[in-house]
DNA sequence: GTCAGGTGGTTACAGATGTAACTGTCCATT
DNA sequence: AATGGACAGTTACATCTGTAACCACCTGAC
């Protein structure tokens, strides 16, 4: 019976996430009314430019329903506009607005300056160490191609 | 514009967590139809014992709702009983019933065995650091005690 | 051409969550 | 004894989320 919560890995991840996302998101919440999947969304569409809902989706891990609802506040925030392909109807291409691409640009300014702050709270190794171990845990548990056996 | 969100530190962190919690969270929901919530009170009666519901949350920064909501499921499942403080009629205490603690017996395994296998992963090292790493976060980021000014 | 199956995106519904308000109880002050 | 916080725990409500079903559209096989 040696169990604890408190050193169990994947609640000390939920903490430490939990921890270091809420300060940030209380910045996009009370400045801008922001929720998560809705910075997420800009976040993508600033640093690549058009993409749609799909991509989006896939940049920032988020299901398709959450990027649905993002991309609906984000337009009527007027931060981004639709268009839709002209080859394929089922497609529609979202770019922000010169407004979204400013908040944009309030926004990727304050995250890096958590991003330093953090650094320095982490120390240079500390961070290179807390990256490293993320990337491992990225690459090992990522979404596996789901298995094809006889039986399906 | 040289930000990326896959490389930002908060949304990095999260995906992490959800990948190696979602894992283990795949466990208990299929075998005990438990939520995260479930999961993390009994793991808190089952390691320290009888407890009142203020202190589970404190254990597993739970809000006190989702303690609520969690003990109820649980006692429904018949996993804690409550019984009443003789002195302070406002508390109760929990404790996990014979059913309950089997249960946990079993979760503890599922938890080692997890734990094992992310630290093949990781590697000792790779472990060791990104512990570090978390503890550090844990430490600058814990909820401060609220500051008190001449304004309130 | 047509039709089956797949894809992009939305939505209805049910479950989970936090906020705020509530109940019942305790305790310190009077 | 009475009373005004403070505290343990519950609940109503609004919001957020994922699942599954759905619509519109595309594509490849025939």
């Amino acid at each position: 019976m040696d169990f604890r919560l408190e050193t169990f890995l994947p609640y000390r991840l939920n903490q430490a996430a939990e921890l270091v996302s809420q300060r940030f998101a209380a910045q996009y919440r009370a400045r801008y009314r922001m929720t998560r999947p809705e910075w997420r969304a800009l976040a993508a569409l600033g640093s690549y430019g058009r993409m749609t809902a799909t991509e989006i989706g896939a940049n920032s891990s988020m299901h398709k329903t959450k990027v649905s609802r993002a991309v609906r506040a984000l337009e009527e925030k007027r931060w981004l506009k639709r268009s839709e392909d002209a080859a394929d109807r089922r497609i529609e291409h979202l770019d922000l607005t010169p407004a979204g691409r400013r908040i944009y640009g309030e926004m990727i300014a304050l995250a890096h300056e958590y991003e330093q702050e953090l650094a320095r709270l982490l120390g240079a190794d500390g961070l290179e160490q807390l990256e490293a171990g993320l990337a491992t845990i990225e690459a090992a548990l990522a979404v596996q191609p789901a298995r094809r056996g006889p039986s399906d």
